[in-house]
RNA sequence: GCCGGGGUGGUGAAAUGGUAUACACGCAAGUUUUAGGAACUUGUGCCUAACAAGGCGUGAAGGUUCAAGUCCUUUCCCCGGCACCA
C-alpha cells in the first residue's frame, strides 16, 4: 500500500539537497542577459534575532516572501532573494544586560537558532549572501557611509535638547518616541535632555522624500503615514508691529511674527497667542516697567513648566492662558489685538507664535469663549448662514466665501488666501514660508551594542579652527549642491572633527566585560581608554574617538543594497586562491564587498557587478516601520543617490504589509501569558508545508488574525489528501500513469482523461497564475482545494502532465512535499523549484456552464448552457423548463442575455 | 477632529455590476474503526412548511440599474495611524 504522510521523513533531506544542487542561488543577470529576462527583488524585513526564536509571525511574513521568490524563480526570472540579521541595537543589548552575557557572545547564538528554523521550513533564500549587521566586515562599509554623508554635508554634531530614555540610558530619535510620550521599544516615559548628539539632516531631503512617494506600489496608508510624518504646509509668517497699553511702539521688540497657512481669514483676527518659550515672553520678564501683569505671566510660564506633556494634552478641553498687557497691530485694518500666552501653542511649530481668528478655528473659538474675546466672521460657508458665530459647530474652515474682508469679499477662500498672500508679501508685512513636521534625525546613541561612530576629535586641531573641510576633496561636488545656512560641518562648531582615514575601517567595537548603559549620558565606551585614546587623522597628535554609536536602524538602511553583492561563495574562492601564492590582480573581481576595503572605487564596482539587481521589486513585512526604517532607508538611498553611487532614487517600488497573528486567545503572543504557538512544535506535528498552507490560507496576507490549531487542521487534511491521492498512483505500475484505483480507464492514455477536470485545472491554473501576484495567497490555495474536491472524486483522473501542473502550482506553497512527490512519483530528476511555470493557452472552453434565469431580475431556476450559446438557443431552453413556465405567460417584454453568466426575462 | 482600512453565516472568510455565503473551521447525522482530537459520506444563512414551494437576507436609510455586497447620496458602528501642527 501507498506510503503514509510523514513529512519528518523527507523534509530534512530536501533542505540539504536544495543546498548541494544550489537551487536557490541567485542568477544575476548581465546586462546583455537581461534582454527578454526579468529581474525580482524579492525581500521580507530582516529580523532581529531574539533569544525567543522564530515567531509564527516571522513565518506568516517570510512563508509569504517565499511563495513570491519562488513563482517569480519558476517565471524564469532572476531571482534574489537573501535573509541576514539585523543584530545591533537595544533590544539585543537589553536582553544581554539582563542574561549578563556579552551581545557579541549571545546574538551569534540566536542567529544560528533563527537560520535553523528558517531552514526548517524550506525558505529559499540563497545563503551565500547572508551576513550580519554586526559582523566588523559589514558594518565597515556602515561607518564609511557615515563618512560619505558626513562630507557631504548631511551629518553634524551639536548640544541640543533630545529626547532622552531614561530606562535604555540613550538619545533617541523623534521618531523613536510614541504619542504617549514613550520609547517605542521599552515603553519607559521619554524626558528631556541636553546631550551632544551627531544629527543627520534629513530635512534636507524632506521635499523629494515627500514627492518621491508618488510613484511607489505601497500600500496607501504607508504613504499617508509618510506624507503625515514629513508634514508639510505652506503658509506665510506674518509680521505685527507691537504697542504697549500706550499705543506707543515698543522699541525693544517691535515685531511678532506669526505662522498661518490660512491668511484670508486674517480680516477676523482678534487676538495673538505666543507659546510660553517664546523668546517675546522672557523678554517681557526682563523688562523693568511697562509690564503690569508681570507677576501672573510668571506664574503661568512657571505653572505650564511644570505640567508634563501628558497632563497638557489631558486637559485639552479648558483653555488657559494670561494677557501680556501688549498689543499687536493687523496691518490690514490697524486694529490693536491683544497679545496673549497660552499653552496650547506649541513653541516648536511655526514660529511659536499664532494669531487668532476666533470665527474660523476651533482651538481659538474656545480660547476667544474663554477669555471673552470678539468673534468675527470673515467667511460664510456652503450654507449661507451669515449670522454671528455664537456655537462651535458654526466654526467651519472647508470652504466658503469671504465677507467683512474689504478687497477680499466675495472671493473663495483659496482665492482670497493666494491674493492675500501677494499682497502681505508686496507690502512687506510678511513671507511665504514652508514647514515641515520631519525633524533631524538624532543618530547617536550612548550605547555598546552598536556601530562605532568613525569619527575623531583633536582639541590641538579644534584650537587651530581645523576640520574636515581644510582637507576634503571627493565629494564636494555634491556638497556645494546642499550647502546652506544650517550647514556645520564647514563651520567653526566641527572644528577639531575629523573621519577615520578609510584604511582604518573596520573601527572595531571592543569586545568588553562591562558594556551596561551609563549614567553619565555617555557611552560605556567612554571608559575604555585604549578605545578612546588615538592619534589625530589630521596632525597626528594625541586625540580621542567618539564614543557614540550608531542607532540600530544604521545596518538596516542599506541592507538590501548589501546583499546584492554580498556573496560568500566569492570570499571562499578569493581565500582559496590566496592559500595557493600571491593574488593574480583580476582575482579583485571575484571579490565581494566583505573583503574589500571600503573606498568610493569599491562601492562602485561592486554596484556595477551586482547584476542589475537593485532596486528592491517586492518588500514584504510589518506596518510598524512605516516612518521609522521605511523612512530612513529611502533617506539614505537618495543621499546615496546624490553621491552617484546608486542609480536609483528609490529602495522599495513595491511595498506590502503582513498582518499580525495573535494568540488563540485574541491577545498578543507573550511568553507571560503562556499563549506562544512555536513553529518547531508545529513542524514537527504537522510539518513545514501544512504550517505554510495554514499561515497562507488563515486570512488576507495584510490582515491581523488569531491563531487557531483547529484551522490548522484543514491545512493539514489538505495536504495529506494530495499526498495520498499521488502516492495511489505511484504504486500502479503504469506509465506514470494518473487513474483512480481499481477505475477501468485512464491508464497513461491523455484522451481518456476527464475535460471537465481538465477545464478545472486550467481555471485553477489561471487563477493562481494571477493571485500570488496580487499576494492573495488565501484564494490560491482555495481555488486549489476547490480543485482537489473534483480530482478525487474524479473516476478517470488527469494526464501525467497534466497531474503534474497541479503540483507545480501547489509548490511555492508546500516546497517539500510537492519535491518529494515530483522527484520519487514522477521520477523527475531536477527540482520542481526550478521547472517552469504552467501556462494556460489561450481562452479556457467551457462546454457547460450552469446558467441562472431570472425572472424580472429574480433568480427562477437555471439551464446548461455553453459560452457561445446563441439567445435563441437558451431562450427556447429556458422556457421549457417548467419552473420558469410558471412565472412567464405569453412573450417576454424584453430579454438580458449575457452568454455565460445569465439571462434575464422581462415580463 | 483629520487620514487609512473595515462592517457579509456559529467562526476565519469568498464574490471583473450577473446564482451572495466559494474554500476552510465548527456543528449535526450516518458509515468505518478495538479506539480516537483519525478517515469517509451527507447536511448546515434566517423565517413559514412534514415535503413541495415560497418569503427575507451582505451595519442602517434612500437612489441608479433588467440586475447592487459591489456604483451614487445620507448615516451609524469597529479597527489602525496622526493630532491643541495654527
Amino acid at each position: 500500500m501507498s506510503a503514509k504522510y510523514q513529512p519528518s521523513q523527507f523534509e530534512k533531506k530536501w533542505v540539504e539537497e536544495w543546498e548541494n544542487e544550489k537551487a536557490y542561488k541567485s542568477r544575476p543577470t548581465s546586462a546583455k542577459a537581461t534582454v527578454g529576462k526579468e529581474k525580482s527583488y524579492v525581500l521580507a524585513m530582516f529580523p532581529y534575532p531574539s533569544g525567543a526564536g522564530l515567531h509564527v509571525g516571522h513565518v506568516r511574513n517570510y512563508t509569504g516572501t517565499d511563495v513570491v521568490a519562488r513563482y517569480f524563480r519558476m517565471n524564469g526570472h532572476s531571482v534574489l532573494h537573501p535573509m541576514g540579521w539585523d543584530a545591533f541595537g537595544l533590544p539585543a543589548e537589553n536582553a544581554a544586560v539582563k542574561a549578563k552575557k556579552n551581545p557579541m557572545d549571545m546574538v551569534p547564538e540566536h542567529i544560528a537558532t533563527f537560520k535553523k528554523q528558517m531552514k526548517s521550513l524550506g525558505f529559499s533564500y540563497d545563503w551565500d549572501r547572508e551576513f550580519a549587521t554586526t559582523d566588523p566586515n559589514y558594518y565597515k562599509w556602515t561607518q564609511w557611509l557615515f563618512i560619505q554623508f558626513y562630507k557631504m554635508g548631511l551629518l553634524y554634531k551639536k548640544n541640543a535638547p533630545i529626547n532622552y530614555c531614561p530606562k535604555c540610558k540613550t538619545g533617541l530619535a523623534e521618531e523613536e518616541v510614541l504619542p504617549d510620550g514613550t520609547h517605542e521599544r521599552c515603553g519607559n516615559k521619554i524626558e528631556k535632555r541636553d546631550l551632544p548628539q551627531w544629527v543627520f539632516k534629513i530635512t534636507k531631503y524632506a521635499d523629494r522624500l515627500l514627492s518621491d512617494l508618488e510613484g511607489l506600489d505601497w500600500p496607501k496608508g504607508i504613504l499617508e503615514m509618510q506624507r503625515n510624518w514629513i508634514g508639510k504646509k505652506e503658509g506665510i509668517n506674518i509680521d505685527y508691529k507691537v504697542v504697549g497699553n500706550d499705543h506707543r511702539v515698543v522699541p525693544d521688540f517691535s515685531t511678532i511674527t506669526c505662522f498661518t497657512t490660512r491668511p484670508d481669514t486674517n480680516f477676523g483676527a482678534t487676538f495673538i497667542v505666543l507659546a510660553p518659550e517664546h523668546e517675546f515672553v522672557r523678554k517681557i520678564l526682563n523688562l523693568k516697567s511697562q509690564v503690569t501683569n508681570k507677576s501672573k505671566i510668571q506664574k503661568y510660564i512657571e505653572e505650564t513648566a511644570s505640567k508634563s506633556e501628558q497632563d497638557r494634552l489631558n486637559e485639552q478641553k479648558k483653555k488657559t492662558g494670561v494677557f501680556t498687557g501688549f498689543y499687536a497691530i493687523n496691518n490690514l485694518n490697524g486694529k490693536e489685538i491683544p497679545i496673549w500666552v497660552s499653552d496650547f501653542v506649541l513653541s516648536n511649530f511655526g514660529t511659536g507664535a499664532v494669531v487668532g481668528v476666533p470665527a474660523h478655528d476651533l482651538r481659538d473659538y474656545d480660547f476667544a469663549k474663554e477669555f471673552g474675546i470678539d468673534i468675527i466672521r470673515v467667511v460664510v460657508g456652503k450654507d449661507g448662514d451669515k449670522s454671528k458665530i455664537t456655537k462651535r459647530e458654526q466654526v467651519q474652515e472647508e470652504e466658503g466665501k469671504m465677507i467683512n474682508s474689504e478687497f477680499l469679499d466675495g472671493l473663495d477662500i483659496h482665492v482670497a488666501t493666494k491674493k492675500i498672500m501677494d499682497f502681505i508679501e508686496e507690502k512687506g508685512w510678511g513671507k511665504r514660508v514652508t514647514t515641515y513636521h520631519l525633524r533631524d534625525w538624532i543618530f547617536s546613541r550612548q550605547r555598546y551594542w552598536g556601530e562605532p561612530i568613525p569619527m575623531v576629535f583633536c582639541e590641538n586641531c579644534a584650537k587651530n579652527q581645523l576640520n574636515q573641510s581644510s582637507q576634503s576633496k571627493s565629494v564636494k561636488s555634491v556638497k556645494t549642491d546642499l550647502t546652506d545656512s544650517t550647514d556645520l560641518t564647514g563651520s567653526t562648531e566641527m572644528a577639531g572633527w575629523f573621519p577615520l582615514p578609510e584604511s582604518e575601517l573596520p573601527l572595531k567595537l571592543p569586545y568588553v566585560k562591562s558594556y551596561e548603559p551609563t549614567e553619565s549620558g555617555e557611552s560605556p565606551l567612554s571608559t575604555i581608554l585604549e578605545f578612546v585614546n588615538t592619534k589625530c587623522p589630521n596632525c597626528g597628535g594625541k586625540a580621542k574617538r567618539e564614543t557614540d554609536t550608531m542607532p540600530n536602524w544604521a545596518g538596516s538602511c542599506w541592507y538590501f543594497i548589501a546583499f546584492a553583492f554580498w556573496n560568500k561563495e566569492k570570499d571562499l574562492a578569493l581565500q582559496f586562491l590566496s592559500q595557493r601564492g600571491p593574488l593574480h590582480p583580476e582575482s579583485e573581481k571575484i571579490v565581494s564587498a566583505s573583503s574589500l576595503t571600503p573606498s568610493f572605487e569599491n562601492f562602485k564596482f561592486q554596484i556595477s557587478n551586482s547584476g542589475n539587481l537593485l532596486p528592491v521589486d517586492w518588500y514584504l513585512g510589518g506596518a510598524e516601520h512605516a516612518v521609522l526604517h521605511l523612512l530612513y532607508s529611502r533617506f539614505w538611498v537618495k543621499a546615496l543617490y546624490d553621491l552617484k553611487l546608486l542609480d536609483f532614487k528609490e529602495p522599495f517600488l513595491r511595498l506590502r504589509n503582513q498582518g499580525m497573528i495573535l494568540a488563540e486567545d485574541h491577545r498578543k503572543m507573550s511568553k507571560s501569558f503562556g499563549n506562544v504557538i512555536n513553529p518547531d512544535d508545529v513542524i514537527a506535528e504537522f510539518g513545514a508545508d501544512a504550517l505554510r498552507i495554514y499561515e497562507m490560507f488563515m486570512a488576507p496576507f495584510n490582515q491581523e488574525i488569531s491563531w487557531s490549531t483547529k484551522s490548522l487542521q484543514g491545512s493539514y487534511r489538505f495536504v495529506k489528501r494530495i499526498w495520498d491521492l499521488y502516492q495511489v498512483y505511484s504504486v500502479i505500475p503504469t506509465k506514470a500513469g494518473i487513474q483512480k484505483p481499481g477505475s477501468p480507464i485512464g491508464v497513461g492514455d491523455d484522451k481518456a482523461e476527464d475535460k471537465q477536470l481538465v477545464v478545472r485545472l486550467q481555471k485553477t491554473i489561471k487563477k493562481v497564475t494571477s493571485d500570488i501576484p496580487d499576494v492573495k495567497f488565501n484564494t490560491s490555495i482555495a481555488a486549489m482545494m476547490e480543485f482537489l474536491n473534483y480530482y478525487e472524486k474524479n473516476p478517470q483522473g488527469l494526464s501525467k502532465e497534466n497531474a503534474k501542473k497541479f503540483l507545480q502550482i501547489l509548490a511555492p506553497f508546500a516546497p517539500f512535499m510537492t519535491e518529494e512527490i515530483w522527484r520519487s512519483v514522477f521520477s523527475e530528476k531536477d527540482s520542481i523549484h526550478l521547472s517552469s511555470w504552467p501556462k494556460v493557452e489561450g481562452e479556457i472552453v467551457e462546454e457547460e456552464i450552469i446558467l441562472p434565469i431570472q425572472v424580472n431580475g429574480k433568480l427562477r431556476g437555471t439551464v446548461i448552457s455553453s459560452q457561445s450559446e446563441s439567445v435563441e438557443s437558451v431562450k427556447t431552453k429556458a422556457l421549457k423548463d417548467e419552473k420558469i413556465k410558471k412565472y412567464i405567460t405569453g412573450e417576454p417584454k424584453k430579454v438580458i442575455y449575457v452568454p455565460g453568466k445569465i439571462i434575464n426575462f422581462i415580463v
